[in-house]
RNA sequence: GGAUGGAUUCCCGAGUGGCCAAAGGGGACAGACUGUAAAUCUGCUGCAUAUUGCUUCGGUGGUUCGAAUCCACCUCCAUCCA
């Protein structure tokens, strides 16, 4: 099977400027392709990552990647699919992003000499003349044309100011300079930004006379047409110190049945084979192939050893019995505990981070979700001593909320 | 630059002097049912030292016993005109 194949059968194409030349680019490893990522964000998430394990599937196919970072781009900020002005970002916070950026990515994608590069398009976009650039850049862009592309559409009732109308010349332009500088000849991204990428296969071809390609990644989106990998506090990140590998993997575990097989065989490296075979699985059965996905993909995020260790917490809690070892942890000092040396329940589980304020815990415990060591507390008054957390303390919240209770 | 309309709690959106911590819907959270799923039903949804107190309706001042609501100025947004 082809790398071209597989992309389809895994269901990551979403759109192609010309299908035939790509299959021969990237099945034969002739592709110098590059994915942007514009760091609005000090922490890359799953939107990210589909990109980036598209990076690494090709790069194992022979082809180069080359990782943008929109060091310069995001000073703008991309209007597409928007529906409000992005806030701006200061220097110093996109510089810090870039950082972060740079780091998590090293831990998926070789980028060791000649088989991948990263680059920042702060490097040629912020020494730019204006004048300049409206000549050389400018003169092939047709107004009437941008306006009719998809990604403005939804803004041009809302308002676009003249600043987020510039972000799609500014991304044609890096592949036009990415094409010079490296012979990058084809451009990935997500679907929103079909519109961009045609930005900058049309201008290589005016300025240099030279074909490029674009081809976007399906977006994954879960049964109910929303964007996945987005919880009601955010997104999910890969950074672990944003979202542990522990909620992580309960992310996924929990997906809606529906949208198991898509998320295997868009986010896994697993054989195809393997997950047909799965696709015949029906009802709680199910219930394996989540935490089969569960467990890949916190294993490529986090490592083997993290991605057992969520396995199995999540293992003693749901399935009862089993360690308790590697459960989310709070450890208590002895400021914690008042004048008597009593914690009570509430400020406990503020503390515990299961509930943002004391309100919402009474409210938790008055409906009965709340329990400790199994035991249902009915009493918001209930308060602890020290003594109490020397044995296994666990603490719950509603039916997936955990949190182990230590005290130095 | 001019005219008009607008900014309300996580989101949408009602409220035009006291009965307003603010209708309704969505979302989130909790309970029942389940398979750590979906659908459905129920509850709940500013904060706290909690039969009470405090903070909140774009911002700052003002009128009033009392302001989301009235007045002044400012900021931002939309539509039309230039």
């Amino acid at each position: 099977m082809t790398i071209y194949d597989e992309l389809v059968a895994r269901g990551l194409i979403a759109q192609v400027t010309d299908e035939e030349e790509i299959k021969e680019l990237i099945n034969n490893g002739k592709a110098v392709f590059y994915i942007g990522f514009d760091p609005t964000a000090d922490s890359l998430h799953v939107g990210h990552f589909m990109a980036l394990c598209l990076m690494k599937r090709l790069q194992m196919a022979g082809n180069k990647p080359i990782a943008l970072i929109g060091g310069g781009t995001a000073m703008i900020g991309d209007p597409s699919g928007r529906t409000d002005m992005r806030q701006m970002m200061t220097k110093e916070t996109i510089q810090h992003n870039c950082d972060c950026f740079k780091e998590q990515m090293s831990k998926f994608i070789d980028f060791s000499e000649g088989k991948a590069m990263m680059v920042n398009n702060a490097d040629w976009l912020l020494d730019l003349n204006y004048v300049e650039v409206l000549r050389e850049v400018g003169s092939h862009f047709s107004v009437n044309n941008m306006l009719r592309a998809e990604c403005y559409k939804q803004r041009m009732e809302k308002g676009l100011s003249f600043l987020e109308f510039n972000y799609m010349i500014m991304q044609s332009y890096d592949f036009y300079a990415l094409y010079q500088k490296y012979g990058c000849n084809m451009q990935f991204g997500g679907d929103d930004q079909w519109s961009n990428m045609l930005g900058g296969t049309e201008l290589i071809r005016r300025k240099l006379g030279k074909d490029a390609y674009a081809m976007t990644i399906t977006l994954l989106l879960n049964s109910e047409g929303k964007k996945m990998g987005k919880t009601q506090s955010g997104a999910v990140w890969l950074d672990p110190n944003k979202t542990s590998p522990f909620d992580f993997y309960q992310y996924w575990r929990n997906v809606d049945d529906a949208d198991v097989l898509k998320c295997l065989r868009m986010l896994t490296f697993l054989p195809l084979e393997q997950i047909d075979e799965m696709d015949q699985w029906e009802g709680s059965q199910l219930n394996q192939a989540k935490e089969i996905l569960a467990f890949e993909l916190t294993k490529l995020v986090h490592g083997e050893e993290e991605a057992s260790k969520a396995q199995e917490a999540a293992k003693a809690l749901f399935a009862g019995g089993g360690n308790t070892e590697n459960m989310p942890t709070t450890a208590l000092t002895d400021a914690d505990f008042n004048e008597e040396g009593k914690l009570g329940i509430l400020d406990l589980m503020v503390k515990a981070e299961l509930v943002a304020s004391k309100a919402e815990a009474r409210r938790g415990i008055q409906q009965g979700g709340v329990t400790v060591n199994g035991e249902k507390i009915n009493d918001p008054f209930t308060a602890y001593e020290k003594g109490d957390f020397a044995t296994e303390f666990v603490i719950k919240k509603g039916k997936k909320n955990f949190r182990k209770i230590v005290s130095e």
